[in-house]
DNA sequence: CATAATTCCTCTAGTCACTAGAGGTTCAAG
DNA sequence: CTTGAACCTCTAGTGACTAGAGGAATTATG
């Protein structure tokens, strides 16, 4: 049971070493214990915890919902529901994104294949954007 | 050609008041003219200018993204090339962050599907998001 | 027209999730 | 045992807002 500075927690894990410090300040992760010389030495569980945490918040949770998460793995006999109903939560999220950007997607190929004749000023994205604004500045 | 005051622009748009200030601040959006006792007062193209801002901002695009895109809607006759170039920048984008949320969409429901109506102790969303952590609480 | 309610003004400071830097201490390699 | 990398704490800065104080202007009502 090797234990590991912050430096080598922030290798193993890809979260950067102030990242670290500052989560163990806003009680995401535990203290951990220190050496004679006030350096911190985490265990191979804090590094999983670390990971998790990444990973999840590569997944775009947030911070709201790890905690929640975590406060949940770290009770066993709690509900899988629980968990279930964050995830659940998140996918909804990211299924509401998914369709506003293909809207979006959409309209942005279609401004592209209509905005082959001249200047900007004839293309349809500067009349979306600006709409009949008479440009105030000088050229 | 009426003229709307803050809160008007606000209610219109969907941008808090302080919001909007905030945006003329940075330069996002051009500061009005004022009315005898200092009060903003904007007309027709600064809503739609904002109206643009709000859409864009509810898509994801960064502040960056959206300032090139108004300047680029201030410059009438560059040339259409310039447009193409841009809304394909964009679109690029839009395209990487689908691609991203949809494997994002892949995994999370996959957790949902995998997970069975048990303790969180065997719920396998913990397991992926703690990439086989064995829990070392204590509990 | 007077007054009251509402909206507006500027300014400072707070939020979140970090990131950067100063100034000093400890650890590990040679 | 020395040196240099990594560590420590602390303060302050970032972006994109949001909240509040204290006061002036505008609008609605009597």
């Amino acid at each position: 049971m090797q234990d590991y500075s912050i430096g080598d927690l922030a290798a193993q894990s890809g979260v950067k070493v102030p990242t670290i410090r500052y989560y163990e300040q806003i009680g995401l992760i535990a203290a951990p214990p220190r050496t004679e010389g006030n350096q911190r030495r985490y265990d191979q569980p804090a590094l999983d915890r670390l990971k998790f945490i990444a990973h999840a918040r590569d997944m775009g949770f947030s911070m709201e919902s790890l905690k929640s998460m975590l406060r949940l793995a770290g009770h066993r006999e709690a509900p899988c529901a629980d968990v279930d109903a964050l995830v659940a939560e998140h996918l909804a999220e990211v299924d509401a994104r998914i369709a506003q950007l293909t809207r979006l997607r959409t309209e942005l190929s279609g401004m592209l294949s209509d905005s082959h004749h001249g200047t900007v000023a004839d293309c349809r994205i500067v009349e979306v954007l600006s709409d009949h604004e008479e440009c105030g500045c000088e050229h």
